[in-house]
DNA sequence: ACGCCCTGGATATTCGAAAATACGTGTTCG
DNA sequence: CGAACACGTATTTTCGAATATCCAGGGCGT
């Protein structure tokens, strides 16, 4: 009877709004975050805008001092020097774990979720920078996908964390790539083929090469 | 005028007291956290609490499935021995980073946090069992200052998360230590000698076999 | 007997009013 | 004139009532 709600859940997705925006600086690096702006423009009470404020402090996008309210986490070229190595280290790992373990659904989830991501990085430039949201999203996914047979969840974990932090670095390079969509393009195609072909060795120095040139375009920047 | 209040803070320190009775197995693993209880043993309102059990989900202590509540995160013998290889990984580098750039305050408070460790693991058995909760924190910050001059913060930061879980199964052996007090005080002082020694290789060494013996034994209970 | 819906009680989740705290401004006193 | 203090406003933090949700058990129809 009702229409297709998309958010149905709890009031989970708050965080994921506001990661968002934090990503894009829709709210600016060492800006306070305050309740009142926040509740209208999302549109929840201050106890669920608290608690997603919290959760945000333990996965390193906000900092919070007792009484004085939470601010975004500032960035820095050191900051994102660290997280470079720390992100390439644990998906060389897991995409190695991955590919001896992984099944025959780990394999065709890949493919799927590349082409995914190709769909939108075929686009003329114009037109994906409109859909660059959705790009984040299909840009995490074929990661994720990559190592998601990866036995250690903890492993997975701490990459995820550390991918989430690159996001917002990632970002700050989004308007400086114009000629580079066909070279990303390429990287992942690259990348998933020696993945399914099985080649742990080419995979990894692939991403890392991949991971490691997007964050110099971005340091270069900051 | 007023008497010192231990607890002056916000309420922040909810979360340290439920982390800490999560670890002591006060909350067993799996078991539903259910807000009619926890609100009357806090002493806290249901929105603090809320707060609270959200940051122990990102912290991993906690997990929490939309509609049905949180439960305590389970414990696995996987489990420890992954989060065992990461801090081990993570404490070498943080220890040896430390060495290399320590000045001598981080070297002196090394000195000092150790004393205050070996004050409680000199004591005698049953009288360092009613310590306990004290011998976690002092311990807690005795190898927290060993690696507190590293740089990379996110190094700290994730060698700190591995060792928060590592408390949860440090507790399991507890009981089972009667004989090893002595052995424990032994290597505690030899690493802080390697490290004020500045020997970075051997310091390394020492935390990687002084940390994998307390997890061996944690995994030959489980 | 078995499955399905419906209901009641227990529980989780949301929300904003009320209390506590920090901060800027103006005022007083040395 | 400058520092310290006091007050008012802005903001955070806490709390529990109100609402939404889930789950178990009983009744009904097949």
């Amino acid at each position: 009877m009702d229409a297709p709600n998309t958010y149905q859940p709890g009031g989970r997705d708050i965080v994921a709004m506001l990661r968002s925006d934090i990503v894009s600086s829709v709210h600016a690096p060492e800006t306070r975050l305050k309740f009142a702006e926040l509740t209208k423009s999302y549109s929840v009470g201050i106890g669920t805008l608290r608690e997603a404020l919290s959760q945000l402090v333990s996965e390193g996008f906000v900092t919070v001092e007792t009484g004085k309210g939470f601010k975004v986490a500032p960035v820095s070229a050191e900051e994102l020097i660290e997280i470079t190595e720390h992100f390439i280290e644990f998906e060389r790992r897991a995409v190695t774990e991955s590919i001896s373990v992984g099944d025959d659904d780990w394999e065709s989830n890949i493919v799927a979720t590349h082409h995914r991501l190709s769909i939108i990085e075929s686009l003329p430039w114009a037109e994906r920078m409109e859909r660059h949201s959705e790009w984040v999203e299909r840009h995490r996914s074929f990661h994720e996908s990559l190592v998601s047979a990866c036995r250690g969840r903890w492993l997975f974990r701490l990459r995820s964390i550390m991918f989430d932090q690159l996001d917002r670095y990632r970002f700050v390079s989004k308007n400086f790539s114009e000629g580079m969509g066909r070279k990303k393009f390429d990287e992942h195609r690259d990348i998933m083929q020696a993945t399914i072909d099985r080649d742990a060795e080419k995979a990894a120095r692939l991403i890392e090469e991949h991971v490691r040139d997007t964050s110099d375009r971005a340091l270069a920047i900051l």
